[in-house]
DNA sequence: ATGGTGGCTTAGCCA
């Protein structure tokens, strides 16, 4: 008996300054599992209880104070994938991943939050961008080794691949962000036996945008959009997708983050 | 070409 399950993936910029957005969200979309980037909150602090009270009992996160940290919410339980690599040998709290239970067997989910990588895109001069550059690459080659089946990567991926992924495909080139070494490693990730779920339901030459930066008065007039934000679903598991939508609106809600969440529905 | 805003933690870092 088929089932539909509703994936979220979001970076939430602070998730206990937006507990209360993480409600809008559960309440508006009603998701049975949320992926979240930049929890901003050390394992101890996590705020466990008003989580549990959204209907989310099952919980894994790995979190820090101040920088980064990443969780998975689900409504039904989960068993964590223990042993994931310490990437760039860095305990940065960048990765996550469980296995959820469907009718149709196991899938294995992945939520990551890739270094954003500074401004100047020159690893020579910038650390901050080779360590971006070398994240997606030590990442790339642990899944070229493993070649998941069955599974879903969300996340935060701070790259965007695609020329229409920009509201300026040239004025972006040298943009950390946009720059061919970045989105060349990131189809060669992608490529390690992906595809891009987004793209499935949007075709490569329409705009698509999950991040608005909070540098621009009108973020909705001057629409100057990346889509830094990503599913990815191995080939097995896309005759199960049955929907995408970018929340595009919660850009306007009250004390927003930067980026939106993306949708995806799976009929399992 | 530059600086614009927001979050965490309190002046400076990171996005």
């Amino acid at each position: 008996m088929a089932q539909p399950m509703r994936l979220v993936t979001w970076n939430i910029n602070s998730l206990r300054l937006r507990l209360p957005r993480l409600e809008d969200l559960v309440t508006e979309l009603a998701p049975d599992i949320i992926c979240l980037q930049e929890t901003k909150v050390p394992d101890p602090l996590f705020p466990e209880d008003a989580v549990r009270a959204l209907g989310f009992e099952h919980l894994h996160y790995k979190g820090m104070k101040s920088y980064n940290g990443v969780a998975i919410l689900s409504r039904h339980p989960i068993t964590p994938l223990d042993n994931l690599p310490d990437w760039h040998g860095k305990e940065d709290c960048r990765h996550v991943g469980a296995v959820i239970t469907t009718p149709s067997g196991p899938v294995e989910l992945h939520d990551f939050y890739v270094p954003a990588g500074g401004d100047i895109p020159d690893p020579d001069a910038n650390p901050k961008f080779a360590h971006k550059l070398a994240f997606v690459e030590e990442v790339t080659e642990w899944f070229e080794e493993r070649k998941p089946a069955r599974a879903i990567l969300v996340g935060d991926l701070n790259i965007a691949p695609l020329e229409h992924d920009v509201w300026s495909h040239k004025q972006l080139l040298k943009i950390v962000s946009h720059t061919p070494p970045e989105t060349e490693r990131l189809n060669r990730w992608l490529e390690t036996g992906f595809v891009d779920a987004m793209r499935h339901f949007i075709p490569p030459q329409e705009k698509l945008y999950t991040w608005w930066s909070y540098r621009n008065r009108d973020w909705e007039k001057s629409n100057r959009g990346r889509r830094l934000d990503h599913v990815w679903v191995t080939p097995d598991l896309v005759p199960s997708l049955t929907g995408m939508t970018v929340v595009r609106e919660a850009r306007n809600w009250t004390s927003p983050s930067d980026h939106v969440p993306v949708v995806v529905d799976f009929q399992f």
